[in-house]
This record gives structure tokens, sequence and C-alpha cells, in this order.
DNA sequence: TTAGGGTTAG
């Protein structure tokens, strides 16, 4: 037990820190054989763990702790929780046992303080006990590595470092240096700038630490004056200006880094100022981050010396430019890489559609010997994102969980995404309830997650739960909540939102936003109302606003309208096929056949050719792709001959192949034969063909989905007695026993 | 004790 009972002194004081109150604790005897007994065990969710519950104390407690040995982890742990609160057991009256585990997950994994005090534990078992034990002060050295505590990877604990910070005055320690400079740096991080100022000003000798941390911060919130005065008042070193690079790039200040910049060529004779390597690697990546690849990657050219720093800096401009020719010569250039280069270029890759060069990418980082971190996995999951591959993606997680990285968040989320973009938005939902904490990136992704699914009550309902917990909205959240609302047809709830944007939490709406308004609108019918919003807008209407527009029009036919944004379109990205394809469609509906034909001639003059729609599905692991009127894949004939056997079932059931969606003049006959050639139809009809009996069909399409499918679909799903998912360019459709998920409003 | 290279959401 002796090594249980260190635990437990460390834990007093911990958590001496952590209430700022007195504790009573009464350490029992008794857990030495269990520990022993489970000592080799990791399967805490056994039945043995059920009994262990019912035991009192200490023993339990040790039994608890060993049980997530020799890989303790969030997910774990926190899967142990579920199950006591589940039980209906509380740590009221043992508050050892949740003291053990905190001290337990705090040491292991770093960042469950955070995690503890959103979920109220603190208050759940302390109130109400006698307080026996006096804390009395400690040295600097613990507080140093208190205040360690409350940084981690992700997130920085405000709470934990007001708390070490109070109990520091009340048990009358003297703060000085770096714990009153690790202080103030916590209260810039947690955006408690005028806390940090007040101890700014309450140190007697302000040294170049707390000033760089200081100017960096006021810079990052735009308070520049106040940075240069703090800036001036001493001499200044290479980490306060690239803490004043770093933050420009963060809060997109081009103008001021450009100031910095320029400053700094100025002085640079100054023999001094010997940082250039460091202020060189802020400069690139504030360069990239303002989007001036081209400025970022002069001054790599041009830098005397450079490290890994300015290599993997550079290598993330032009994955974020979307440069991924550049990134990956520059990839095979670079001479030593590590694991942040692969993070970058897996990643990358993933971001820019190249989902199976991604996943070629991790396995062979995996390969070379390489033990992938969890922003790893993170791009490889986004790859299985892009791809629409489950079976991938789901082995990934599989992975990640013996890797131990389960309570990753930039894992995490990546996989809400990979299931819902994989169409098994159940999946997404049920990790995002069982994930141990969650950010606002996992709200956002889950709130997207429901509305491209056509859940857009759900969606709703999400937000407003966000809400009530106080998470703040961001401006991605307002997308997809939108975008949610648009597709379910919930007009008011998103004008609701789109209104409180700036009215409730400051947010200024970005042409993005009022694209999905305009799109929220036009696909409602409501073009009057659509018009006034551009109207209202404090900028010039773009292509996005145009191409809302013009996608309401067509499926209103509101040709006159339609054709007026289609124009204005022709001007502003004259090359943009989806316009052409678009008005000629709109025309070929009303039978209009000679403009639609000259559309399509409009479109070869200029040189336009329309991207070929292709879909493709899954099937053992292994991606088939059917483009319109296939003839390359092996199985095609097959697969037209069980399509037409489909087809007259489906007749029988009264599918009457829609031809309004052929778009060229042709034969009534010969647009039934069109309408059969539709990639989304052959790969949904290779499912039914090779999947077994009851999987669910999930094809994937590049483009959006034809309008005769979609309602051959809905008779195929019931033909078949099988769930079909389909995903467009936009948006998940799930068939099921003859009806959709849209409710045919797409 | 401060700074410079990464991730996930649209």
């Amino acid at each position: 037990m002796r090594c249980l009972g260190e635990h437990f002194c460390k834990l007093l004081i911990m958590l001496s820190i952590v209430e700022e109150k007195y504790i009573q604790f009464e350490p029992k005897a008794g857990g030495g054989n269990l520990l022993r007994m489970f000592s080799t065990s990791t399967l805490y969710n056994k039945p043995y763990l059920i009994e262990a519950i019912k035991k009192p104390g200490a023993t339990w407690a040790a039994q608890l702790v060993e049980f997530t040995i020799p890989k303790p982890n969030m997910l774990s742990i926190h899967s142990i929780l579920q199950k006591i609160f589940i039980k209906g057991l509380s740590f009221e009256n043992h508050p050892q046992w949740f003291f053990f585990l905190m001290f337990r997950m705090t040491r292991s994994c770093g960042y469950f303080i955070p995690y503890f005090y959103g979920k109220g534990f603190n208050s759940h078992y302390v109130k109400g006990k006698k307080c026996l034990l006096k804390i009395k002060p400690v040295s600097t050295n613990h507080y140093a590595s208190k205040l360690q505590l409350c940084h981690s990877r992700s997130s920085v604990s405000f709470s934990l470092a007001r708390t070490v910070h109070a109990h520091m005055i009340s048990s009358g320690f003297k703060a000085r240096g770096h714990i009153l400079n690790r202080l103030i740096d916590i209260y810039c991080k947690s955006s408690k700038l005028i806390l940090a100022r007040k101890l700014f000003d309450e140190i007697p000798h302000q040294d170049v630490v707390a000033r760089t941390t200081l100017v960096a911060t006021y810079c990052a919130s735009g308070d520049l004056k106040t940075a240069r005065e703090i800036a001036c008042k001493c001499i200044l070193d290479g980490f306060t200006y690239t803490g004043v690079i770093s933050a420009c790039a963060n809060a997109g200040l081009f103008q001021i880094g450009k100031q910095v910049h320029a400053y700094l060529l100025r002085t640079e004779a100054n023999p001094t100022l010997d940082y250039s390597l460091s202020v060189n690697n802020a400069l690139i990546t504030f360069y990239s981050k303002c989007g001036k690849i081209d400025e970022a990657r002069d001054i790599f050219n041009q830098m005397q010396v450079r490290d890994l720093v300015s290599w993997n800096a550079i290598l993330s401009a032009y994955v974020s430019g979307g440069r991924i020719e550049e990134a990956q010569s520059h990839f095979r250039n670079m001479r030593d890489r590590n694991l942040l280069t692969w993070n970058v270029m897996i990643s990358g890759l993933a971001q820019n559609g190249f989902g199976e060069e991604g996943l070629k990418l991790f396995n062979k980082m995996k390969l070379e010997g390489l033990e992938p971190c969890d922003y790893a996995f993170a791009g490889a999951i986004t790859s299985c994102s892009v791809l629409g591959s489950l079976d991938n993606g789901r082995q990934l997680h599989a992975q990640l969980v013996r890797f131990g990285f389960e309570a990753s968040l930039s894992a995490g989320n990546a996989l809400i995404t990979m299931y819902a973009r994989c169409g098994v938005v159940e999946a997404a939902d049920c990790l995002f309830n069982t994930m141990p904490s969650v950010d606002s990136v996992s709200w956002n992704a889950m709130i997207a997650a429901l509305g491209q699914h056509g859940r857009g009550a759900q969606a709703v309902e999400l937000y407003e739960r966000m809400l009530k917990e106080g998470i703040l909205p961001d401006r991605i959240t307002f997308l997809t909540i939108l975008s949610a609302c648009s597709h379910a047809g919930l007009v008011e709830d998103g004008r609701r939102y789109f209104d409180s944007m700036h009215k409730l939490y400051g947010i200024a709406p970005g042409e993005d936003h009022y694209a999905r308004v305009i799109d929220l609108l036009c696909r409602a019918g409501r073009f009057s109302e659509a018009l006034d919003v551009i109207e209202s807008m404090p900028f010039k209407p773009g292509a996005p606003i145009w191409e809302a527009l013009l996608a309401g029009c067509r499926i209103h036919g509101n040709m006159d309208l339609g054709i007026q944004a289609a124009e204005r379109l022709f001007e502003m990205i004259p090359q943009h096929d989806g316009t052409y394809v678009l008005l000629s469609n709109m025309y070929a509906a009303l039978g209009k056949w000679d403009d639609a034909a000259k559309i399509r001639k409009l479109m070869r003059d200029r040189g336009i050719k329309k991207e070929p729609g292709c879909s493709w599905i899954e099937v053992e692991n292994k991606v088939h792709v059917f483009f319109v009127d296939d003839t390359m894949h092996p199985e095609v004939q097959a697969v037209y001959n069980y399509l037409q056997e489909m087809v007259l079932k489906m007749r029988k059931l009264g599918y009457v192949p829609d031809t309004k969606f052929v778009l060229h003049d042709l034969e009534s006959h010969q647009k039934e034969y069109a309408l059969t050639t539709h990639s989304e139809k052959l790969a949904v009809v290779f499912g039914l063909m090779k999947l077994p009996r009851g999987a669910t069909i999930r094809v994937f399409k590049n483009l959006r989905i034809c309008g005769d499918c979609h309602n051959a679909f809905k008779f195929m799903s019931k033909v078949a007695g099988r769930e079909i998912v389909v995903r467009d360019g936009k948006r998940f459709h799930h068939f099921r026993n003859g009806e959709c998920s849209c409710s045919d409003y797409w």
C-alpha cells in the first residue's frame, strides 16, 4: 500500500489547490490484494468491475486505477464513470474514489482537470463535508508544477490557474519571476487580458518574458497602442518579434504584420538582433496564413539558414494554398522529416481532395517505421471521409483505439465527420455522445452531419443544446446550422439564426453566410425576400450569391430570375461549367430544346467541358467507380441486365421514368434508355448485386443526384427491401421502403 | 517562465 499512500498524499496537495477547501480524507486499507490481483488486467469492463463497485472506499479506487493500467486513457476512465452513474452511485460519500481517479487521470493524460471542471463534479462530492485538513503554503516548485498542469496541448485551464493563484495569495506565498510570468501567460491564453494586466502591473521588476506575452496578446486583440507602450519600455528580443508576428498571423492582421516585417528589414544590420531564423519561420507562417503563399516562398528561398521548422512551415504554406504539386515536390526534397512533416502532408492531401494519396502516405509512414500520432490518424481518417471509404475508416478507428488515442479530440472530430460522410450518421451521433470531451469543432461537426443527412430538426435541437451548455457559436457553426435549415426547409429558424449572428454574437455575416440564407429562401421559393437580402448586403454580391439564386430558380423553374443570375455568373466565372449546365437543364426541363442547345453550344465555343458524372461504391474494401454510360467496369453488362429487370419490377409498383431529366432532345424510348445509364443507378445496382442480403447500399456521387434517379431509388429500396444511401456533392439521401429522408425537399 | 512548424468542423 506504500505506493497508494504516496498517490493519496500527492492527491491531497493537488486537491487542496483545486478546491480551495479543507477536505476530509480517510484512506482505507485493503486495496493491496485486489491491486495485485488485477495488476495485469486491462479489462475494465468485465463483470469484476460491477462487483468491485459494490465495495467501498480505497479498495474500489485501487481496482479502478489498476484496471486502466498499462494504458490509462480518457475513454477507459470515462466509461467507468458512466457505469458508476448508471448504477446510481455517486462520489458523495466516498470522495477518495474521486480523488484517486482525478489524480490518475491528470497524471496519465494531462488534461482531466478542465474536463472535470466543466461537468460540475467539484460541487458534487465535496459539499457538506467536514473540513479536517488545513493546507499549508507550498514551495515554488510545487506551484510551478501545478501551473504546468494548467497547460495541455489543446487547452488552458483558467479555473485551475486562478485557484493556484488564489492559494498563493491566501497562504501568504510571495510569487516571483517565472511563476508570475506563467500565470500571466495562462491568463492571456484564457483571454483574461484585464487580469493578466493587473498582475503585470503589480510586478516590481517586469522582465522581457512578461512583456513579450502581453505585447503579443495586445497585438492579437488589435490594441496596438498598448502593445507599443509595453514594448517600448525594454529592449526587445527575438521572442517578442516572433510572438508579435505570430499574433498577427492568428488574428489576420496583415498590414501590421507587414509593418513589423518592414521594420525588421530596416534594422537587419543591427548585430544585437541575432534571431533571424525563428523570426523568418514566423514570417513564413504569417504570410501563409494571410494567403500570400508566394511571399512565404520568397522568405524561405532567401533564408541563409533554415531548420526543420522552416521546411515544415513552407510545406504547410503550400498545402494551405492548395498547391499540392509544389507541396509534394517539396516533401520529396526534404532530407529530414519529422512526425509533423508527415502530418502536414497527409492531412494536406486529404483536405485538397486527394483521399487515396493521403491514405497511401499514412501507410507509407508506418512502413518507414514511424509511429503515427493522433494528428496523423486525423489526416488519414479525413482521407476516408473524402473517399467515402467506411471500411478503411472503421479499420482506422480500431487502430486508433489500439494506439491509445481514442480520447484525442482531433481524431475524434475527424471520426464524427468520417462516419457522417460515409453515410452512417448514427455512428457519428453515438461517437459524439460518448466522447469523453468535446469542443466547438465537435459540435460543429455533429450539427453539420445532421444537416447533411436532412435531419434539420435534430440539427436545430443540437444547436440549441450547444447554446444551453454555454458554448458560443462561431462563424462555422452558423454556416452549418444555416445549411441544415436550408436542406430541411426550416426557413423561419434559419432566418432567426442568421439575424442572431450579429445581434447576439457579434459575428458579421460573410458572403458565405449570405449565400446560405439566399439558398434557404430560394429553395422555399421566397425569391423577393432573397432579393431584399441581397440588397441589404454590405458588399457587392459575388459568385456564391448568384449561384445560390440560380440553384433556387432551377428548383422552382423561375426562368427570368435564373437567366439574370446566370448572366452575372457568366461574367464573373465564365469558365465554371456548373452555370451552363444548370441553365441548360432549366431550358430542357421546360422543353425549350433550342435554348438548351444554345447554352450547350456556348459552352463548347468557350472550350468548357462539363465535369463527367461519376459514382462509386465500396465492396469488400475495394472502390468500384462507374461513369455515365459506363463501358469500362468489367461487370457493367451484368449491371445493365440487372437494372433492366429491376426497372420492370419497379414499373409494376408505379415507377415511371421521368424523361425531363434527359438533357438532349431524343426520341422517348431513347430518353428512357439514357436514364438507365446514369452512374448512380449503375453503382446502386452493383451494390444490390454484390453486397450481402440486407446490407445498406452506400453510393457516392461527385455531382448532384439526378431527379429520376432520386425517384427510382425510392422504388428500388422497396423492391429490394434494402436501405440505399446516396451522398451527392451536397448532401445525403436515405431511401427506405419507398421514401427518401429528404421528403423530396432538395 | 515567453516565441517560430501540425490537427479536427464548412
